[in-house]
DNA sequence: TTACAGTCTCAGGTTACCCGAGAGTCAAGG
DNA sequence: CCTTGACTCTCGGGTAACCTGAGACTGTAA
């Protein structure tokens, strides 16, 4: 019989562990004396403990260790644990080296441009959204400014006359697949509560779901209207760099402050998010 | 002025993170009303909280990034810092890689052999020691108990002797580099405090430190004293199989339970642990 | 006015332990 | 036999980054 010190040197594991396990049910000392509550091990318990250890090592959790070993469980079911196990790790690796990527960027960003980062890329997981929309091709950035007031405008009349209240964002989406100041695909939209949608089922305006986009690179522009293109630029940049491309989905602007039709000029301060859904590369 | 809801679906970051984030100073409410207590955002404070997401997805702790943000620090510091996370994320792969390769080792073992792993290898970190020892080159394994059984009396009679108290820890040290079964290069020693180590002086028997082992493959056996190959067999199977090798120091057989000279015979129950200093290839 | 959705604080839980306090236990030496 | 010092016990609190729920208050629309 040892007492929980002894054992603790002989296993190389501390006192305090070794309660620890006792708690949980890990490891109970084969005897406790019922006057002092004083906790006393065997030698025999020595395997049990090295299991216990090399199991951690494994990156199990002591609940999971505790499952493996009292219910003397089954080759198979052992195996298919093992394989779990070896599944969390793969994924763990390649979050991991995702992490490498970006700060390899941040670094080399830092580094050739000395821009201390202007913008800040991070990726979230966007629910789908029901939309009010109308698409124009817009022939160029001059005309931006009139077509999109238009849209809105006629968005938010339409929905005034159904009356449907907004969920309050206003977004634009791009349909090129390339930069392009030329032409450019614009869908102007705006979000409502899913089930308001059946109320404009017979306008004369486009409805549609905005697909859910689990990854999505996102970037916060303040500042001009004018200057977003340096935000799109970044998270394009940033897209690349970090090994993700972008999705089928369209790229997304959404208008946090400055909506599109009372602004005064492309210079009026704004506070929009630009939403780029992406994959990684090789998924 | 946003309330904690808006914010947080703006931002796409829970209500409770936000409060979260508030406790801990990273960002803090642009006003929060005095009698209400209700926290308002405004817009201005989205870039801030994407470039915490963006900082928190490089797997800073939230600690860091106060620092980051708060104390508009210079670039040198946050390349460091950047720096710093860099070698900690490559440790931690590494880290995960290993257990990848120990899960795939016990996976080969219940799949080929179809045996539920007899011995479990737990890797610890040992501390130096002080022993009394004497060295002997025994010629094949029928001399072996006969060759201990002198060694461990003579020890323990110096140790008596000179009225030194051992820390009760009895261990065999093999120096072969390769397994054999004759001309066994052993060493017998007893532990014995550090600070008695001076009183042995001038005793015709050998003291010496063992080293530190930082890494050490360690395995219990338990049953009889001849079965110990098996372990030990075990142990080396290990350490091949997980991108480890042999250190130069000595193989150890700590006699946990069965003292040398006490033994009738190698078929009596006795409890010894193998351990085996190694490092992992490439370090 | 009455829901009902939104918000507040505070307490407790998560994992695998570590640390310290205060009290009781054990073995050896005087 | 008593003291000393090493050992052990339990219990409460702490870690990191939140989440959950309780109980109370606030704001707004019908």
């Amino acid at each position: 019989m040892l007492r929980i010190g002894d054992f603790s040197r002989l296993a190389q594991v501390s006192i305090v562990t070794l309660r620890h396990y006792d708690d949980v049910g890990l490891i109970k000392p084969a005897h406790i004396d019922r006057f002092t509550d004083y906790r006393y091990y065997t030698l025999d318990q020595l395997p049990r403990l090295n299991r216990i250890l090399a199991l951690k090592d494994l990156g199990f959790s002591l609940e999971q260790i505790v499952r493996l070993l009292n219910d003397n469980i089954p080759v198979e079911q052992m195996k298919g644990m093992l394989r779990l196990r070896q599944g969390d790790i793969e994924r763990q690796i390649a979050e991991e080296q995702i992490k490498l990527v970006r700060i390899a960027t941040r670094l080399r960003q830092i580094e050739n441009e000395n821009n201390p980062v202007r913008y800040d890329v991070a990726v979230k997981s966007l629910e789908a959204l029901s939309i009010v929309s109308t698409r124009h091709m817009i022939p160029n950035l001059f005309e931006m400014g009139r077509y999109r007031c238009a849209a809105y405008d006629r968005i938010y009349n339409t929905l005034t006359e159904h009356k449907i209240k907004s969920t309050g964002t206003e977004m634009a989406l791009y349909h090129n697949h390339e930069y392009t100041e030329t032409n450019i695909d614009t869908e102007m939209a705006v979000v409502i509560p899913v089930r308001e949608i059946s109320k404009l089922a017979l306008a004369p305006i486009g409805t549609r779901q905005l697909p859910a986009s689990p990854e999505t690179a996102c970037v916060v522009h303040q500042g001009a209207t004018l200057d977003v293109t340096q935000a799109i630029i970044a998270v394009f940049e940033w897209i690349e760099a970090n090994g993700y491309r972008c999705r089928q989905s369209e790229t997304r602007e959404l208008h946090h402050y400055g909506k599109e039709n009372e602004l005064q000029d492309f210079n009026a301060p704004v506070v929009l998010e630009i939403q780029v859904p992406v994959e990684r590369i090789g998924d």
